[in-house]
DNA sequence: GATTATCTTTGACTTAAGTCAACAAGACTG
DNA sequence: CAGTCTTGTTGACTTAAGTCAAAGATAATC
């Protein structure tokens, strides 16, 4: 972790939906008080258990979130990208973090101390609504996390993260995986060769065509019924 | 469901954790846009995809909040008792719920609609504060059961939840089950037939004794290096 | 651009946990 | 208290997915 100077800080603060609503001169007052720091690839921001004296903001790369099994094995809550926070839970619950966080990429985060935001929620309603709604949004995505892993098997998981990607990139029936496959199987809640071995398994049974982290959907109707169903 | 008159309402919602610290005017307020609730023992409180235009919060009675899989297998996400809330997720994000909630019981519950009620949080710093606390904190049960889901397996996810409900009742060693077997198995991520095998294995092998719902755990430390390897 | 290191795929095998079915035990209802 | 309904237990069987191992393919680094 190095420190950096920030340039317009402010500015990009503002640009931030999480900070939608907030008056400037409260915008200002906060970038006096953040940190912008770096971390390389791979870096570790915190741990489970660590003290949360303040949560981060990503300003370019991706970290990702994740526990940990005491053999090792990882389960990644989420995927976190520029404009995105993480660690608030610390902030306003419990004190310490409950996952690991690590650079996906070499990244530019905003640390924003305790003490400080808490202030600055407690004088700023459109903040705290702002903030009540990226928690609930996580809390949706958690919900349907665990709906998954508990009543989806690992090909109607895989089915609808592909057709969560199509939507989201917007790029006709294609769609790129934005992981590796080892990270996308520790998202998906499985192992890397399980993960092969449907990819090729949904591939032979002609839903997508597999080039690389490109994929083509070529039956949609097929994969969305896996989705829904959860069983192949 | 059966509309009902409180009686001293506002004295209940102060005495409420969400509560605290908030201005007694504002407490009147609330009282008067909030409605008190019947719910009658299976009765649903709302379906996945169900406009969200308020929350609820438990006067008397429990709560399930579940996901529901087309087979009809059920997990829940959290069981509610009294003085707790659910349903916020739709308040502030989304506007419709993302799961079932039913009445375990009987239940009487507190209906805050959702624009009064926002209102009130946006001049309340202090309930502000209370609600992202709360949010936070579901959002660490919801990690801890999406670990415990991905990472660990049935027998881990039983000691766990013995030794919580242990720690909760404070009965030296004893222990009561709070839902029936086939409720608990659907909140463990499992189900009944499973759930029976592996309590009477952990019965064999000598970690706890069964009576019914009542169970004496003879052999702490292991149940504890269970639910933490998670792994029999 | 050579050399590590990491990631991906496939095969053979094991296993945790689900399904199906039968029965026993409670618990609620008339 | 008889009878129905729901809940819990156990057995035999199936299966999804994990483990271990080996080889090939990318990608990172000096």
């Amino acid at each position: 972790m190095t420190a950096d100077k920030g340039k317009p800080l402010v500015e990009w603060l503002g640009a931030t939906s999480l900070f939608d609503g907030v008056r400037g001169q409260h915008l200002r007052d906060l970038s006096g008080i953040a940190m912008v720091v770096s971390y390389k690839r791979r870096a570790a921001i915190f741990s489970t258990g660590d003290p949360g004296n303040g949560f981060y903001l990503v300003k370019e790369g991706r970290v990702k979130v994740f526990m940990l099994s005491p053999e090792g094995k990882e389960q990644i809550l989420h995927i976190v990208g520029p404009g995105e926070s993480f660690g608030e839970v610390a902030v306003f619950a419990g004190q310490s973090f409950p996952a690991h966080a690590v650079a996906l990429e070499n990244s530019r985060l905003v640390f924003l101390p305790r003490d400080d935001f808490v202030t600055l929620v407690s004088v700023n309603p459109a903040l705290a609504l702002n903030l009540l709604a990226a928690l609930s949004q996580r809390l949706r995505q958690f919900a349907k996390m665990i709906d998954a892993l508990s009543l989806k098997e690992v090909p109607g998981r895989l089915a609808a993260h592909l057709l969560y990607l199509n939507d989201k990139q917007a790029g006709g029936n294609r769609l790129r995986l934005e992981l590796s496959k080892t990270q996308l199987a520790s998202l998906l809640g499985t192992i890397p060769e399980t993960l092969s071995r449907i990819l090729s398994k949904l591939q032979r049974a002609g839903f997508i065509v597999i080039d690389g982290a490109d994929i083509t959907i070529v039956n949609r109707s097929r994969l969305v019924e896996l989705a829904e169903l959860g069983k192949f």
